[in-house]
DNA sequence: CTGAAAGCGCTTACAG
DNA sequence: CTGAAAGCGCTTACAG
């Protein structure tokens, strides 16, 4: 590989005048300029980033935070790879992936290393040891995701509160009184639970009281077989249920052949709605499901912006953005009948 | 943050001892090392990852590079992604998410930057221009997948002939003559096609042919909605066939669906059997799909290993692993009847 | 076993 | 507008 030097000898200038080019750091003479240029081309060079990182006291590199071992994201948990790396590569950053445990030793690890400039944390909980770290050390970083406390945490996630009021406000404009809302469950209770569902519980637990529903909540299965079980145990504990909240994407298109299994119709007999989900995900069941889409591509990529605009200095105060779901229809949805079934 | 200098002063001693103390290059009597190391304690000193990129000329920082704007990869091509990076992170490595456009000149960007010791394809095409552009380059790389010619191209990738082979004797035995195999398309035609869909279908050729089986191929969705009027098309256009192979996981449930939509019985009229899918997947259809399980985990973790192993040029000649699938039953499954329906 | 010094490939005050 | 030189934080021959 050709280096700064070999371009300025080739060019018969100095370093300094070769690096001011690159850089439009200072002016240059047009005839110096195409020299150089020229001299770049001859020899195929391209700026190291190692030892501009090293001068800029930049790497351009962002770490991407995520469980170790949690090999079983939700398709829509999935998306914040992708899109994330997409803007981070579209604003001139790398976007590496940093699987840890969810101790505060690895993001020291991580911070002090000198190779990242910032960080995104997915998977965020309640009470995220990782964020209490990260606040110590002097790395920016963002959340896609939100902890209890958010006082002057930056992050980007998904408005739930709004997105359990929505489907409630849905489900009962169809007569649906008796709800029941599945999800994933909340892990680790230590550090107050996976924000998503822990968010959702509070808010559906909320809704419901408030306007006099009957609400319960189901929990516990990680698959489309642990949905079909669930849909038996449901038929027997809530009989007088007509309407589910499905915020579990492994369990949704097992749980919805189980209902039929078990004899229900929909959505003549109950109406169930995708929460937090994807289009993708919602059409695997049998009828294809009503689902309020998670803006899942939005909050990567704006998870990323939020981070490097911190970078950058551009952001004062921090930015906290709740992004809405969006209500993509579905034959799971239909009014309740008077009488149960 | 505390440099290596900073140490150096506390402890008393050389810059350098403290440098063959950390990576342990030089022997350094244990008064020395105690020194140096309570030093470090005291500092919270972490060794600057930069620095010693740019002294080693090693970054320690591997690509894992993927096609741009294709954010709907297959829940199994998923898992390249998580379990390259824990495998990368469990060898000092650190992997960066590479998407780009599947042309050469931003692979050369790649390669010439100096930030990455070395390159992990993925999605890769018969004829990937990616493969030849790093092939020229110094930068070791290793593909899961392969192309058309491999010769001395490191690889890992999943053994889709033996599958297809598996596949249709596990039809075969059930007395399944006439078959369709269902994919998601080849893509671009330009490139030679996706190596996993080129290879299945031809491979699916070869067998039947030679089995004198009837075999015919359907193609061109890629949503569970898409495979409900799939099975429309199929129901018209493939009445005597008794056997499917399903190597499509978005299209998947959907066509299971859409099958019975058609008045097929699952298996009395009809088997099906997913190739190359994961156990989530195969579940999400009512019923559960039988299929053949792509070794995904194994494949990103293998891909990481054969790339590290080829920077530390521990291997000679450079390896080329094909992994087979295995099987799990499923309710799809069943013998043929001896009339058709 | 320890240290002084050169060097990895850049950027950037400083001087002209 | 251009250049000589210091410096970013390390590693590693070389010398002792």
């Amino acid at each position: 590989m050709a280096t700064m030097q070999d371009v300025a000898n080739l060019a018969n200038v100095s370093l300094a005048t070769v690096s001011f080019t690159i850089n439009d750091s200072k002016p240059v003479s047009p005839k110096t300029r195409a020299k150089v240029e020229a001299a770049m081309k001859d020899l195929g060079y391209r700026r190291n980033a190692v030892g501009s990182a090293l001068a800029r006291g930049r790497t351009h590199v962002l770490a991407l935070l995520y469980p170790a071992l949690q090999h079983r994201f939700s398709p829509t948990s999935v998306r914040f790879f992708t899109s994330a790396a997409d803007q981070a590569r579209l604003r001139g950053y790398n976007l590496v992936l940093w699987p840890m445990s969810n101790d505060a030793e690895a993001v020291t690890e991580l911070t002090s290393s000198g190779l990242v400039d910032g960080v995104v944390l997915m998977e965020v909980q309640l009470d995220d040891p990782r964020v209490s770290e990260l606040s110590g050390s002097a790395v920016p970083f963002a959340l896609i995701g939100r902890t209890r406390d958010t006082t002057g945490i930056p992050f980007v996630d998904v408005d739930f509160e709004s997105a359990v009021e929505n489907a409630i406000d849905r489900l009962v404009e169809l007569g649906h009184t008796d709800l029941v809302l599945i999800d994933g469950g909340v892990g680790n209770q230590l550090l107050g639970g996976y924000g998503p569902v822990a968010r959702t519980r509070k808010a559906f637990g909320e809704v419901t009281a408030q306007r006099g529903l009957s609400g319960a909540i189901m929990s516990g299965v990680h698959s489309s077989a642990g949905g079909r079980e669930l849909a038996k145990e449901f038929a027997a504990k809530h009989p007088e249920t007509t309407g589910v909240l499905m915020m579990n994407e492994h369990a949704g298109p097992g749980f919805v052949a189980g209902l039929q299994q078990a004899g229900y119709r929909l959505p003549q007999d109950i109406s169930v709605l995708a929460l937090a989900s994807s289009l993708d995900t919602a059409s695997m069941s049998e009828p294809e499901m009503a689902v309020l889409i998670s803006p899942a591509d939005e909050l990567g990529r704006l998870g990323v912006d939020v981070l490097i605009d911190q970078i950058d200095k551009k952001n004062n105060p921090l930015p906290q953005l709740l992004i809405e779901c969006s209500y993509s229809p579905g034959a799971t949805m239909g009014p309740a009948l008077k009488h149960g079934r």
